[in-house]
DNA sequence: AGAAACTAATAGTTTTTATCGATAGGTTTG
DNA sequence: CAAACCTATCGATAAAAACTATTAGTTTCT
């Protein structure tokens, strides 16, 4: 058994096909073909089921798949050691944000850590948390930037801030005359939210349902962004929710509808996560510092009452 | 890098020396030599600092050790998963057994393991518990029956059975007149144990430290069997305490010393234990079960006080 | 000090094997 | 029913892993 027949099984599984898997790892589909067979011969059993189409893996090919994964991480991890020991940090690393949160922390941090670590080739990727999830636990994805907690077993969540929510509430708006406005005063009624968005948790209200049940009667909202809920509430279809870093490049008379909360503000948890296996943790490590001093000073919210993102 | 690549490391680093790693590995010295070259080439560093006699590990080289132990053993684990999809129970197992259990427990449970589990060949090592533990951390035992709790992090403990301890007190002593015993009538001074004995913990009395000192005085005992206690005892130098497994086949005028103590009886926690990479863990619990119903009825003790083999 | 023993690296050779291109045999798809 | 698709097989080749023999450098022993 061979460390590469193993890349060559978890190819296969993935792409359920020998040709594409020969592609992507590239060799010919020969090779390919040749080595999982040496090692289902060696080990007298079946990995992949090849009469049903697109080929399947069998029950214990499921098994030695997730096996497989953790040797191929570990081995990985070999060459983590030793750049470590090197104080290299250096190669591709691909990172995951969600849209709600691309477009506001990027930019923050984007220049400076290119500038101090210009070794990593950073791929940035804008994905939603469910594919997030996804691609951390197939290892697709180095890491990510998530709202948190997730509570998944194979993620680790380091967190990097606590961003309290901004009522936007537009003239025609009951709330607008409130200076300051309580979670008590949210009306499910009058709100637009993402369908990606945040859901208030327990004691609070559950906006998640909300939403649902909005969609229902008059039209959904499939748009990743919150300029588009601003000018549908500027439509007067209702007020909306804006995490603080949303709210700071925003024209005069925008900011005219912003009213914080009062404390303890609803807020996200956003954190760095990844894998448990904790590959590239060098990088993942150097990316949470420098994204923490510049975040540090921007944002410091202390009284503050964690959304959850899940809609549980 | 390949596995054997990983392989052949952790054998010179087991050996420090080529030439008998190379034996071990069933090849020659020269591909060792090269392998272990070209992992180094590679990797660009030396794993090994062979300007030292005998060879020795570099800083990096050390970290390495550890994960390639990691990978092997991951990569081990597959035949595992094999083995316990096709039923199969088999192959060598290394089991050690701490001295003052292997008499009394192995005729319990060998014979009927050995029919229940034919393909499986047992090595059974007499060994003492800190020798346990290194072998079982560096994977040269599969398992190890001791006395528990351990409390190492890389160590799994799957409890067996409670065993009181039986006071042993000829007609010379004290307290061969009273028919049950308490705790606190024990008296470090008139008391024979086993250099590898079981330290009373906490709130009773912390016997470890008086086997010190009465060493100082006038022997120290490194005896593994308690017949030698018994011995001595009859000699007029104290009462010793017995496992209760060991005061079943004793002769009449012995047994006539027996004395219990009053419940809560102290006791030892004898256990089944593990390297957590669960390597083989079908056997292991083949095991485990096995010995579990030989013991059951033998000994049914519940009103009992667990007494660390930690010394601290 | 000098010979013997030991140890790891090197050189050259053989054996093994991983990969390739071409192709056959089997599906599924239009 | 042909076209497209997909995997297994065959023969050839190049890569590499292993071996034997030897060298060069130790350490150990006399």
């Amino acid at each position: 058994m061979t460390i590469t027949q193993l890349k060559y099984v978890l190819a296969v599984a993935e792409h359920q096909n020998f040709t594409k898997a020969a592609e992507k790892t590239f060799v010919t589909q020969p090779t390919l073909s040749m080595q999982i067979q040496k090692l289902e011969d060696e080990l007298d059993i079946l990995i992949f089921d090849r009469s049903k189409k697109p080929i399947d893996l069998t029950e214990i090919g499921k098994k030695i798949v997730i096996q497989a994964r953790n040797i191929v991480n570990e081995a990985n991890r070999i060459s983590d050691i030793v750049d470590q020991e090197k104080g290299f940090i250096g190669g591709e690393f691909k990172l995951g944000i969600i849209p709600t949160i691309m477009p506001t922390l990027l930019p923050m941090f984007l220049r400076n850590f290119i500038n101090k670590y210009p070794k990593v080739k950073l791929k940035i990727e804008e994905l939603n948390t469910e594919t997030i999830i996804e691609r951390l636990e197939e290892g697709h994805l180095d890491a990510a930037i998530a709202a948190t907690p997730l509570q998944n077993e194979t993620i680790i969540e380091r967190p990097l801030y606590y961003e309290p929510f901004v009522a936007y509430t537009p003239e025609s708006h009951r709330l607008y005359k409130k200076e300051v406005i309580e979670v008590t005063d949210l009306d499910l009624n009058d709100m637009l939210l993402l369908e990606d968005g945040h859901c208030f948790k327990d004691g609070v209200i559950n906006l998640c349902k909300a939403v649902r049940d909005y969609g229902d009667d008059s039209f959904s909202l499939e748009s990743g962004s919150f300029e588009t809920l601003v000018k549908l509430s500027n439509e007067g279809l209702g007020m909306t929710l804006l995490p603080y870093l949303h709210t700071l490049d925003h024209t005069k008379k925008e900011s005219d509808y912003f009213r914080q909360f009062t404390k303890p503000s609803p807020a996200r948890e956003v954190s760095l996560i990844y894998h448990k296996s904790e590959l590239k943790l060098q990088i993942i490590e150097a990316l949470r510092s420098t994204i923490a001093g510049v975040v540090k000073g921007a944002i410091t919210f202390q009284n503050v009452q964690i959304i959850s993102p899940l809609s549980k």
